[in-house]
DNA sequence: TTAGATTTGGAACTGGAGTTCCACTTCCGC
DNA sequence: GCGGAAGTGGAACTCCAGTTCCAAATCTAA
């Protein structure tokens, strides 16, 4: 991916904008400015749009890299030992990303692009859920589809309410309310 | 509320802008046009602005009426005759108020104004919910703000659900949900 | 060191959406 | 009906965020 000829402080400078960028649309949301990005990573406009073609084009590229991480963390859910085991590093992974990324959950919605990628995350998750029904952990009368929203819900109340209630609380409650309608034996 | 000396047809333009409003911010979302809002109502900018002094404050009258909406629908479940029928009549109504609404929903929470009758609504939901508890009905293990967080956001996902799955199966699958995380024996 | 290509900063440009404004129209008490 | 107050339409204006552009600065191969 690194061009030949590519000067090294041009490559510096890109990583800065993606950086800033990160951070930026994960604070301020979709609406984030790109005068806002350019100065916290501190470079001029002239920079950012040499490295991405328009805002659109910059967006994508951010929560692509998210939708990657993501699709990432359902790879190790699905090589778990067992499919309880799955499902509860997927939770895990899942309140990590959303600490994280902040309002980037938002943005993934929303954009219609990278349907490719994810809808590939939204297949893994299912299949991850299809599996787990198949090995009698999860529920056999409750729409996979449901379980996939539900979780993906979950992450952005989980968003909402680990400052009101404090991070351990709010996992622990959602990580529960999960499991109870999801799992046929919701024990643990 | 009726001015006097209001011209009837007046009266008459500013309920059209009204409807207008309510359609189009429930299909579009928060982004929706003026320009488009005042089309839809056969009526020109100007009317519309000398109804509502701003974008905002058009936004906050429609967010408002619907806020009103949900505050009589928990007026009505805290008058239920038993605990649990109050919570069966707050879901059914939520979900009929989250078709009916569409976009709605997520301007309520962006909407920094209304933080009175906002607020008032979430209070009257978590003490519809202290009541259920202290019944014995609700579990007491789980936080009150996370049932009121996990409600909000189950009407999120029923609303993109029911094109999914159809609303019958959603409305199932949604309550459901609810019950078996928020009820100390969800047997219905 | 230097030439020449690459990259940069940020002022200026652009387009689109909110808002204003006012000549014109419509209402309604008399 | 009439007169004047109230209300209207929509062109024009403003504002602001995205985008372009290019002289100046910086890098790197020779």
């Amino acid at each position: 991916m690194t061009h030949v000829g590519e000067r090294a402080d041009a490559r510096a400078n890109r990583d800065r904008v993606v950086r800033a960028a990160r951070a930026v649309f994960a604070e301020r949301g979709a609406g984030a400015e790109i005068r806002e990005i350019a100065e916290r990573a501190g470079v001029g406009m002239g920079t950012v749009y040499r490295n991405f073609a328009n805002r659109d084009d910059l967006m994508a590229a951010i929560v692509g890299e998210c939708v990657d991480e993501a699709n990432a963390l359902m790879q190790r859910a699905e090589e778990a030992t067992s499919p309880l085991e799955g499902l509860q590093l997927l939770l895990q992974g899942g309140w990590d990303m959303a600490e994280m990324h902040g309002d980037l959950l938002d943005m993934l919605k929303q954009h219609t692009s990278h349907e490719d990628r994810s809808s590939e995350m939204h297949e893994r998750m299912a299949r991850l859920f299809t599996r787990a029904a198949e090995a009698g952990v999860v529920r056999r009368d409750v729409p996979i589809p449901f379980l996939t929203a539900l979780l993906m819900g979950l992450f952005t109340t989980y968003q909402q309410l680990r400052h009101e209630l404090g991070d351990e609380t709010a996992r622990r409650a959602s990580t529960d309310a999960f499991f109870r309608v999801a799992l046929v034996d919701p024990v643990a």
